[in-house]
RNA sequence: GCCGAUGUAGCUCAGUUGGCCAGAGCUACUGAUUUGUAAUCAGUGGGUCGGGGGUUCGAAUCCCUCCAUCGGCUCCA
């Protein structure tokens, strides 16, 4: 008999060889049909794997992550086998389940695949899983599996042996597929009742550009078909939300052939968006001690070479330009401008921390395959700011731009989002990262320590640092759910050195300062990008392009509706008048689809009265109000967003 | 940059096997209407069918090429 923990601690004791199904159906038959794998001493087991000693175990449903990378996993194999009935020959990479779904690395050969297939395939997928063909672990010497994946022609499977120990080689069939797995899967493909193939894809083996590219088929599978419906409901309103396409109903920013990809115009509304984000940002910065700076969008080629990102990162650059014999590149960061402009203050110990700020404005070469609407672009405004100051003060400075960070979350209403702390990989000193592995170890364990001491959430990745230093990434999603950097604060001990940056100590001696590179809302396109998403283009008022919208109930009212607007516009408040001769009821429908937060709606009543009938977008009418009384609704609202200390 | 897909009016889209001057709705403009909380009616205008080249008696439709966009991969100082 073995001991088996359930998470809340009980204990019972099954035969010795019992599987976590056997578990599972000696609590309940429902629990055993809803078990898809199991934990057993934090390990993921295949639900019908025999446990041969005691353990603890917690069994996985759908409602675990785990157990949904299980039910994914499997059905990768699925689809592979589909794939080889429809296309004999066809060879295997990886199929691994992700955050939603699963996809398969194929090699197809002589076929070719396109979306007009993925019905046969779904088709054969469920068929297959009709049939509740057990997957069947097996443990294969390593002789063997070399053997049968030479025999049957597949490379890939053979080059993932490469790397596997004899010993630890596993076997999973299902039906008339056999892959090399190390498992776990679910007991059978029965528990497969919906499947959607999402898209095709090209994706390099390996993840090494220099490789074969094979093409990555993605999937999704369900327990229930209702649970396939809701999801593929749920990616209808993600797609709504979609900056792009927002950004073109409010007339945000838009592209032009012309002007080149990646390369944003801002329409007025969009300028609208960056004024009052810039305007948020240089009032926190000047209560924080920052200096506003201004500099050049191009340098000679020297500053970019003394910095060092020219020799790395030549590739990421618009090409230089030559004039009067000299090369002259675009600025790709402000960093080494604002360096010479440290040395140009020439400060003392006395005078640090220097806070010198700027958006400026810098230009990237993003690969063409990149570009993303307004979240990867090739010319972009950071919301950037350098911050030199001794190593005594390092650990103070970092917080406070930690905790500037916080505050910004907090007025965007950001929640969901991880920090990821990135350090450099030894190996790779001199190579990737500068060779100076003191400075290193030291500089991340001060960031390390300003984490912990302050309490905030993080993820340490290794081998993702700046060359020039730790760094940490607020990682947030956009609507359709890929994941990119918000925005970045990082430590440079390293490029201050090379422009010869110093002050003099209190001992009258010449010491570097080190300097942390800031932004804290990334660059103004993807932050923009970013909120259109996170509001659905529901901007809160002190945003909104428009906070309001006039609606005259016919064109007797226009001239006091003109008034109004200019009485409020006397209090800063952005608006429109709806001069159209449309009937009252067009006027709302429009500024409810330009998601304009109110709208003041003025007739007969109102003009006697010298009022406005207020509507709030998505809610609907509040009622009868004066001007001054518009004015403070609107200014309380206002302050609510941004004083949320 | 790589793999795959897409590109028709300001916007959203139809035109699916090549065949009369390329269509619709919204927008815009003109007129009528003077309107009370999510679309008033009528008329008018608007397109090098992404660019270039080719096949053909004839190309939005077939082929080549370039550009852009989309989904991924790689990249992201």
């Amino acid at each position: 008999m073995i001991k088996i923990t359930f998470p809340d601690q009980k204990v019972r004791e099954y035969p010795e060889g019992s599987t976590a199904l056997e578990i599972a159906r000696s609590i309940s038959e429902g629990l055993a049909r809803n078990v898809l794998s199991a934990k057993i001493n934090g390990v993921v087991w295949d639900a019908t794997r025999p446990i041969h000693e005691d353990a603890k175990s917690q069994l996985l449903t759908w409602d675990d992550a785990e157990g949904k990378s299980t039910m994914w996993h499997s059905s990768a194999h699925l689809m592979a086998e589909a794939l080889e009935y429809f296309y004999p020959g066809v060879k295997f990479g990886i199929g691994p389940p992700v955050d939603h779904g699963f996809y398969y690395d194929v090699d197809l050969g002589e076929h070719s695949i396109s979306p007009e297939d993925f019905k046969k395939i779904e088709d054969k997928m469920l068929e297959l899983a009709r049939q509740a063909n057990k997957y069947v672990r097996k443990e294969v010497p390593r002789t063997e599996a070399i053997e049968y994946f030479r025999e049957k022609g597949d490379e890939y499977k053979l080059d993932l042996l490469e790397d596997l120990q004899d010993g630890s080689i596993t076997f999973y069939q299902q039906g008339n597929f056999t892959d090399l797995c190390r498992g776990p899967h679910i007991p059978d493909t029965g528990y497969v009742k919906a499947v959607k193939l999402l898209n095709i894809a090209g994706a390099y083996w390996r993840g090494d550009e220099k490789r074969k590219q094979l093409t990555r088929i993605y999937g999704i599978t369900f327990p229930k078909k209702s649970q396939l419906d809701e999801y593929l409901a749920m990616l209808e309103e993600a797609k709504k939300r979609d900056h792009r396409k927002i950004g073109k109903e409010l007339e945000i920013f838009t592209f032009d052939d012309d002007v080149g990809p990646g390369l944003p115009l801002w329409l007025p509304n969009g300028a609208v968006l960056i004024e009052q984000l810039e305007k948020l940002a240089k009032q926190t910065e000047q209560e924080a001690g920052y200096q506003r700076v201004r500099t050049p969008h191009i340098a000679k080629e020297n500053l970019y070479l003394t910095s060092g990102h020219l020799p790395y990162y030549a590739d990421g650059m618009f090409p230089p330009m030559e004039m009067d014999g000299e090369k002259y590149y675009l600025k790709a960061m402000n960093c080494p401008h604002h360096h010479k402009i440290f040395k140009e203050l020439n400060p003392s110990y006395r005078d640090l921390p220097v806070r010198l700020a700027e958006y400026g404005t810098c230009y990237r070469y993003e690969q063409s395959g990149e570009l993303f609407g307004l979240m990867r672009v090739r010319s972009l405004q950071m919301n950037d700011a350098h911050i030199y100051c001794t190593k005594e003060q390092f650990a103070q400075e970092f917080n406070a731009v930690n905790e500037m960070y916080l505050r910004y979350f907090k007025i965007f209403n950001i929640e969901k989002y991880i920090m990821r702390f990135s350090t450099h990989e030894p190996k790779k000193l001199g190579k990737k990262y500068v060779d100076n592995p003191e400075l290193w170890i030291q500089t991340e364990d001060m960031v390390r320590n300003v984490l912990i001491d302050s309490r905030i959430p993080y993820v340490e990745v290794a081998d993702e640092a700046a060359f020039y230093g730790p760094k940490i990434d607020v990682q947030v999603w956009s609507a359709i759910g890929r994941e990119f950097t918000l925005a970045t604060n990082q430590v440079d001990f390293a490029v201050p050195a090379r422009f010869g940056l110093a002050f003099r100590n209190s001992q009258n001696q010449m010491e570097t300062p080190i300097c942390i590179h800031r932004a804290p809302l990334g660059t103004h396109e993807r932050f923009i990008g970013f909120l259109i998403e996170h509001y659905a283009g529901n901007f809160p008022i002190w945003l909104a392009p428009k906070q309001l919208s006039i609606l005259p109930i016919s064109e007797k009212f226009n001239s006091y509706a003109k008034k109004v607007l200019e009485l409020l516009g006397i209090s800063d408040i952005r608006g429109l008048v709806d001069l159209r001769d449309e009937k009252i009821g067009r006027k709302i429908r429009d500024a409810e689809l330009k998601k304009v937060p109110y709208m003041l709606i003025i007739g007969e009543k109102e003009q006697a009265e010298n009022k406005v009938s207020v509507r709030k977008h998505g809610t609907g009418d509040l009622g009868t109000f004066g001007i001054p009384e518009i004015i403070q609704l609107i200014q309380k609202e206002i302050d609510k967003s941004l004083n949320v200390k």
